[in-house]
RNA sequence: GGCGGUGUAGCUCAGAGGCAGAGCAGGGGACUCAUAAGCCCUUGGCCGCAGGUUCGAGUCCUGCCACCGCCA
């Protein structure tokens, strides 16, 4: 591998329909994403991470008819709820793609769907079967419940019609020496060994395309076929490589998707197959790479119960941001969701953790430490020498951070466990400042103890470089919070060398802090409201 | 129906033959730099149920129950 290609790292989000507006499985979604190309951001790496919009599904042209509005009227409307979204969760998306809108996923889909009939990959036959709209898939008579959609609950329809078909039965061994190897990880490895076992069971061919008729001709046309469109699906998992202009000379496909040595999917887990089977099946059929990562997060209950708009227990992510905020949200998110298994949230989960790890440990941490510096030393951060055995303690602590933080994150996919890492280091901090008790150190230095003087210096000086080190360290995860921090601490943050920022005593040095002022503040919880 | 996973404190979870643990929530204390935050101490357990192996079983084996996932 050239070194004009290592420092790449491409990542996506699977793009949600856009017949509803988003719920907080979006915003897990949206923020894990963004968390890992911060990361690799700060890495120096470069870094293109892309969202966007699945609008080509027939779901979309129903809902505004039902809305008597055009289905472009429909999808440009909701695709800007997800757009409001990602700003307000400050998520930093580098491109956002809309499947029914841009020119180049047109142009990158069909220049696809050409690869594959090349290849002879792909056939005409009469399909019978019966159809759900919701899901926009096909069931066999013995998946329905009672003869209805197992996820909607409402009849399928009964489809016949001639269709193209992908020849996915080719590709079977090929893919299992790619989920084996390891060339295409799926994270976790129960995921993995699920995909395993379905391509090992055997695979049955892909039908790819739909009348348009039934498609009531919205969609993405099949080159020199009017009467077809393609399987929204198909159009859909495109959209990874459409947005880097696949398939018109583009030297972002060659620099991100070609060259990358990271191509990652982040996606949920109930659609892994189209993930992990169809679509690496497809690049194969086309001859171009794989994606190098399949990360599958888990869903998100509320209060328990499963996410339904029926039951009216949908969670707007735009009201958590307001009333929150979106480093409150965002932490919640990242801390208390494992990143691959299933969490349940609830206000009160929310605001217990923010108050326990934020207000009460990191933010009064900074506050405390601010305003004794401000108190005992005029604002300026005095120069000191690791010399008690405390202080020694509690730089070790700050010094193993940064490999905890890449463990986790560079190869464990696991914001979690850095987080809990970041959040030991201010738990010790906070237990030094106890045992430190700078406030009777400074009565000793005013009654004329020299000594006293210097042991308050090296313990001022240890709590700030503690904070410069942790506000680096929250930077991919709370990336205001970590603004706030650093502003209050006085020193600026870059966009270069976060790597070596992070190490005890990097530059630049905090020299000056500013006045004390939270930077979390505390959230009045029902039950104390009340009381 | 098949395969897999999970079941441990009020909540979230760690422990995988050797004294049942952590964080949060609850209770108490000393302190005062701080956002009434922090620190120290502490209450709380049929380790899903039943049998078995073992000197000794959350831990290993068998059966059962409940929930979840994937596949039929």
């Amino acid at each position: 591998m050239s070194d004009a290609s290592r420092d790449r790292y491409y990542i996506t989000t699977s793009i949600p329909y856009v017949n509803a507006p988003p719920h907080i499985g979006h915003a897990l979604e949206m923020v894990q994403t963004d968390v890992f190309a911060r990361y690799h951001r700060l890495l120096d790496r470069d870094t293109r991470f892309l969202t966007g919009t699945d609008e080509n599904s027939l779901k979309n042209v129903q809902a505004a008819e039902r809305e008597g509005i055009t289905t472009r009227e429909l999808v440009d409307r909701n695709a800007q709820g997800f757009i409001d979204l990602l700003d307000l969760l400050h998520v930093e998306n580098d491109d956002f793609i809309r499947t029914a809108v841009d020119p180049r996923h047109f142009a990158g889909a069909a220049y696809l769907w050409k690869k594959l009939e090349s290849n002879d990959d792909l056939y005409k036959k009469s399909y019978t079967g019966l159809y759900c709209v919701g899901c926009e898939q096909f069931y066999s008579e013995d998946e329905l419940e009672d003869g209805l959609c197992p996820e909607h609950g409402v009849r399928p329809d009964l489809v016949e019609e001639e269709n193209y078909f992908f020849r996915l039965s080719k590709y079977q061994d090929e893919l299992l020496e790619f989920i084996d190897s390891g060339r295409m990880r799926i994270i976790p490895e129960s995921r993995r060994n699920e995909v395993r076992s379905f391509v090992a069971r055997g695979l049955d061919d892909l039908s790819v395309s739909r009348s348009r008729e039934r498609a009531r001709g919205w969609g993405v046309p099949v080159p020199e076929d009017p009467d077809q469109v393609m399987y929204v699906w198909v159009d859909a998992l495109a959209n990874y490589i459409t947005a880097l202009g696949y398939g018109q000379e583009s030297e972002d496909y060659e620099r991100f998707w070609v060259n990358s040595p990271d191509r990652v999917h982040c996606i949920g887990k109930g659609i892994l197959r189209f993930h992990a089977v169809y679509w690496p099946a497809m690049l194969l059929s086309a001859g171009e790479p794989l994606p190098t990562t399949v990360f599958v997060h888990g869903y998100l209950t509320i209060a328990g119960g499963k996410i339904s708009k029926s039951l009216g227990n949908t969670v707007d992510p735009v009201e958590l941001c307001a009333t929150y905020g979106a480093d409150a949200v965002r932490y919640w998110l990242l801390r208390e969701v494992p990143a691959t298994l299933d969490a349940d949230f609830t206000n009160d989960k929310l605001e217990r953790r923010y108050n326990a790890d934020l207000a009460n440990d990191l933010g009064n941490l900074l506050n405390r430490t601010v305003s004794m510096v401000g108190r005992y030393r005029k604002g300026l951060v005095p120069q000191a020498e690791t010399t008690l055995p405390e202080s020694k303690e509690l730089r070790s602590a700050c010094e193993k951070l940064p490999r905890k933080l890449h463990t986790a994150m560079g190869d464990d996919y696991d914001p979690q466990a850095a987080l809990a890492a970041i959040n030991d280091l201010v738990v010790r901090a906070n237990q030094y400042v106890e045992q430190m008790a700078p406030w009777s150190v400074s009565k000793e230095e005013r009654n004329g103890d020299e000594a006293a003087g210097q042991k308050l210096d090296e313990t001022l000086n240890h709590l700030v470089e503690s904070l410069r080190v942790t506000c680096h360290a929250i930077r991919p995860f709370l990336p205001a919070a970590a603004n706030r921090m650093s502003e209050q601490l006085g020193f600026e943050l870059i966009d270069h060398g976060w790597t070596d920022a992070l190490q005890w005593g990097a530059e630049p040095r905090v020299e000056r802090v500013e006045k004390a002022k939270p930077i979390f503040p505390r959230i009045e919880t029902e039950e104390q409201a009340a009381g």
